[in-house]
DNA sequence: TTCTTCATGTAATTAGTTACATGATTGA
DNA sequence: TCAATCATGTAACTAATTACATGAAGAA
């Protein structure tokens, strides 16, 4: 029975135990508020509270918008209970996938100008990324509705502009390095030992 | 016919690139060197070299080990070729999922105490994660093999130490942060307001 | 001999993505 | 009335994970 529910489930009963939200409106909060840290396709989002439906932990009730018919969700009283004792789990560790990295390792197959340009492109993604956040942040000065949660949104917001921040200075750090470099090959070992140790002298 | 690879499979090509590999020699590389920015579950990738044989990219011998088969892969003119030719494209952008910030945001569904759990895991698993980097860089000063690729993996492992340095930030700031807060809830909201505008005012 | 760790995979399942399709609303 | 954008989903596919199973080698 009950398949087991993700994150990504939790996450838009979070947003249900609120206030009842529409599918439309469950896919545009998740990609406003969690695309940063949660990333998921806009078309996935639509499955999801059907699943939470199934489960008993959401009630669906269905209007006409024109000649469409649309889904508006709530969460139930055991919704809103599972969702507090979702709380009281512990969270899932963090995790990463930057493919920019994983070219560094393997530059030594290609050229110095590839590797240049994958993280001078890096670099570039960051600085979108915090674009679009600090927009994202100026909006919600504006609006009334979250005024209550400005304390939350800001402190996750804080993480994003943190996280992009460290991309950049990744990104210059390892331009500058890379550009001291004759190539990608290994003729800079006597380099390598040094930034391995370099690295190492970080913790004392 | 040939299904498009993924960048899982390049990460295991690349491997092939510079010397054959047993699929248990496959995982273990994948693990000790890529797990931190490229994580896969290794039982998966001994599926990974199959897909590169079928297309041609690399070729299979099989010896035993006892009486059980082992199969060696190793990359044929063509997966050379294809190898380099992905160096040669635009890396997909860095993508992230940190539940622990998820929490964050609906930390006014629960207690304060469950957000400072959760913010105290999240220092915990940075510890954990720059702890085994730098066990690992420690381990690569001594191998000859890496020898000549040293400045590649010290510049890869720079990344993993700053990742966690700033998670580490994050965490620390965010609990000093929340332990001001008399709860989670919307009592707190001017100082979400000053957050928001502190932000903001981070560019200029 | 037995335990542990090293080594080698397969089968079943699933979470998530891509691609597709189309209705409704609003402003020019 | 036309274009753009807002809104609403479904179907097919796939990358990846979990769970399972077991042989080989070395140490005690």
């Amino acid at each position: 029975m009950a398949t087991r529910l993700t994150t990504t489930s939790y996450a838009v009963l979070g947003l249900l135990v609120s206030r009842p939200h529409t599918g439309y409106e469950i896919a545009q909060q998740m990609q406003r508020a969690f695309d940063y840290i949660w990333p998921r396709a806009r078309s996935g989002l639509y499955t999801e509270p059907k699943l939470l439906v199934k489960a008993g932990l959401a009630s669906v009730s269905h209007e006409r918008h024109g000649r469409r018919p649309r889904a508006i969700y709530t969460a139930t009283p055991d919704g809103h209970r599972a969702f507090r004792s979702w709380l009281a789990t512990p969270a899932a560790p963090p995790v990463i996938e930057i493919e920019a990295v994983l070219r560094v390792m393997f530059a030594d197959r290609g050229t110095k100008a590839q590797l240049l340009s994958a993280l001078r492109e890096l670099g570039h993604q960051a600085d979108e990324l915090q674009a679009r956040a600090l927009a994202q942040g100026a909006g919600y000065q504006a609006e009334g509705e979250l005024a209550d949660r400005m304390h939350l949104v800001a402190t996750g917001g804080r993480f994003v502009h943190e996280y992009a921040d460290m991309l950049k200075r990744y990104a210059a750090w390892a331009i500058a390095e890379v550009e001291t470099w004759p190539s990608t090959g290994p003729a800079v070992s006597p380099r390598g030992r040094e930034l391995l140790d370099e690295q190492l002298a970080l913790f004392d």
